[in-house]
DNA sequence: ATGCCGTATGATATACGA
């Protein structure tokens, strides 16, 4: 069995309903994690990704801000949300696969402007929520575990994340703090960077590029903020993953591209 | 490398993104 997941910070769901169908038509994938919503569940367009063949959510979501979905074409059990930091802010929502696959779907603080915990009180946030979630993944730490975890995880780790990497150590989300607790989080369940899997580290690598840019795509200014990760018990499951570049331009713009995983679970675990 | 842009809101100013 394939299985395909779609991740993509859509800055406004319900921009976006022409990108979907041309994401279903073009790549057919299984399944469809959202960030940035930016919609109360009660007028979440459920409607549209049933027709589209999305009949199982877990949909979070509020006014104006954040928000996360999970939209699948298979069955959903133990579908949770989890709040983080005490803040009741719609940024993790969970469910189990067929499979027994635990899929994760973060959207990680941004952190404002200034990278200082003491004078930034949201890159203080953005600090503490990484932290939060490295240790609640170390203490579901077995080789066992097949997890999934998709997001806007709102870092670039590696040099080749970002566009210019000596410009950018002091802007948030390029920052040694930052990049630090992203490693303590990557390190907490051993997970494998499925994109970077595939693409060479010495190659760069972007999934979001700002909207004030005259013509993003010439420019390439861009950073790697979104993420596919694995477990290392679904690490030889992995066939691709990839940034779907073209689809930041298609209108109206989000200015963050989908990023997309396929794993081959036929010789893990047999049919579900 | 900020906010020149973009989204959302009982909104013609403000908060947030990163």
């Amino acid at each position: 069995m394939s299985l395909r997941v779609i991740s993509w910070n859509v800055n406004s769901v319900r921009l976006r309903l022409r990108a979907f169908r041309r994401l279903v038509n073009r790549y057919d994938p299984h399944v469809f994690c959202l960030q940035e919503t930016r919609v109360e569940n009660a007028s979440f367009p459920y409607e549209f990704f049933r027709r589209l063949g999305f009949e199982y959510t877990i949909v979070h979501g509020q006014k104006m801000h954040y928000g996360v979905a999970i939209l699948s074409k298979l069955p959903l059990s133990d579908s949770r949300i989890k709040n983080w930091c005490g803040r009741p802010d719609c940024r993790h929502v969970f469910a189990t696969l067929p499979g027994g696959i635990e899929l994760h779907n973060f959207y990680v603080p941004a952190g404002g402007d200034v990278p200082d915990p003491q004078v930034n009180p949201k890159f203080a946030h953005k600090l503490k929520f990484m932290t939060a979630m490295a240790r609640w993944f170390r203490r579901k730490r077995n080789p066992e575990n097949r997890y999934i975890l998709v997001g806007d995880l709102n870092v670039a780790p590696h040099e080749n994340d970002v566009w210019d990497h000596k410009r950018l150590r002091r802007v948030v989300t390029h920052t040694p703090v930052e990049i630090e607790a992203l490693g303590k989080m990557l390190r907490s369940h051993d997970w494998v960077d499925a994109v970077r899997r595939f693409v060479p580290e010495d190659k760069k690598l972007f999934s979001w590029w700002s909207y004030r840019a005259e013509n993003w795509k010439a420019a390439d200014k861009g950073r790697r903020l979104d993420h596919i990760w694995v477990t290392p018990a679904l690490g030889d499951s992995l066939k691709a993953a990839e940034v779907l570049k073209r689809a930041r331009g298609w209108r109206p713009e989000s200015d963050h591209a989908p990023v997309m995983v396929t794993l081959d679970l036929a010789s893990q675990s047999g049919p579900t």
